[in-house]
Parts: structure tokens; sequence; C-alpha cells
DNA sequence: ATTTATACATAATATTCTTATGTATAAAAT
DNA sequence: ATTTTATACATAAGAATATTATGTATAAAT
């Protein structure tokens, strides 16, 4: 993903969310909509991707339809309810991350 | 590091950080001020760290100083000047990447 | 005397991602 | 007409980064 290691970790996340938002959406959908979401910033490779979505499918988070849209297929996936829940835990982790990240480089206060 | 999988791919610019901040550090003494900083969030573990101070060295991002405490042996870190510049950039990539998870979790815009 | 804290280190394993490769159809460009 | 680009999926080999487990050694606290 991107130029920056520091995606690393937050692909699944990002999933989860953008599925949340959408309701449904499939794989490819979810590598256009990341490019524009982040003025062509982020960039999620294939290889990243697919083997995350078959992850979060298996451990229960997302369902899968298959669809076929003029002859080409499509695999729209959705939040399931287990999905949903850890959706919103992930994103709690999110946000701390980011506030500890602040701390750590732009400290309000600090103990020095 | 701590529970969460977002912080991979963060922990080397969080040590060069640091080490912008105060000058010279030891690796012991950056996993307790790391777990201060966050109010006991984010714990280092020694199998990340040491060989992330080794790599950082290795790169000439970090000059290192050998010196006996209450005969325990220390190993003070500190930038150097290479190190100094890529403490910057990797700054600027983390600001970039927080702006951009923002986008992704909390969009301000959306295109839907 | 034992445990906890300080202080370093590395090996085996797990996780996550990149890069490379593969299949297949539709649309656009040459 | 043919080649390239875009759409749409997939997986395997390898790199990067972290966890867990283990090891050495000294000082302080229980």
């Amino acid at each position: 993903m991107g130029n920056s290691k520091l995606y690393k970790g937050s692909l699944n996340t990002i999933i989860l969310k953008l599925l949340e938002k959408n309701d449904k959406m499939y794989g490819y959908e979810i590598t256009q909509r990341v490019k524009e979401l982040t003025k062509g910033e982020l960039e999620i490779t294939e290889g990243a991707l697919y083997p995350a979505l078959h992850k979060l499918e298996s451990e229960g988070l997302l369902d899968v339809e298959v669809v076929k849209v003029d002859n080409r297929m499509r695999k729209y996936y959705k939040l399931t309810q287990k999905g949903t829940t850890e959706t919103a835990n992930r994103l709690a982790e999110l946000e701390a991350f980011i506030r500890n990240m602040e701390h750590l480089v732009n400290p309000k206060w600090s103990i020095d």
C-alpha cells in the first residue's frame, strides 16, 4: 500500500469502515474509492486486498455475494452483524492510535 | 507493540522523533518514555526495539555511544545529520498518513 | 533469598504487505 | 484490426516488521 510503511496494519480497518459507510462494495471498487478519497496518495495493491477480504470473510465479519455484470464477475462484500460490532472496535483502536501518535510526535504535554 | 496492529510500521518514526526531541537516549529509556507518553497504552517489545535500533544505526541514521552506569551497560543513541533529515521526512509521512486516515474514516467531504 | 527492575541481545515464528504472475472480459486507442 | 488500458478476480514468492520465547548480567526491592 502506498509508499509509506505506516499503512501496514490499517488495511482491514479501512475496508471495514468503507463497508460501514457504503453497505456493499466489491474489491476493485474499494481500491478505486480509497484512491479517490486520498487524492491518489493511497493505492491498495490487489495482492494485499483480496487476501484481506478472504480473511475477513473467513472470520465471519463479511458476507459475500457473487454477481455477474457485463459478463464480468463481481464479488460484493457487506458487513455481518459481527462485522459491524468489530468495525466499531477497530475504529476506536484507530482513534486511540492516532491520539497516541500525536502524543509522541507533537506532545501537548510533556514529562521532560 | 501494544495490542493494536496499527503500530506496525511506525516504530522507526517513533524512535526518530524521540531522539529528535531528547538528543540522546538508550533503548530501555525509549521503552519507558513511550509507555509514559501513551499512559501505558503502547508498550514496545525488546524484540522489536533492539533490532530496529541496530537497523537505524546500520543505515547511518543513528550514532551509538556505549556507557557504563552503575556497572550496567547503556547504549546511547543519537541522530546523525542524515538521521535528522530523515526524521523530518518520516514525520511529514506520518502527518500525511493521519490526514489520509481521517479522510477515510471520518471524511469531511465525500464523493458518494 | 527471591523477585522485580534495569539493560542488553537474538532466534523462531506470525502477520502483513509488495512484487510478480495468471486468467478473463470490455472498452479505448492506434 | 490489433494492441493497450481498464475492469475484475486470484495466488505464490519474497520482504519487512512485529511477537513470543529465551538468554546473559547487575542492582534494587521484598
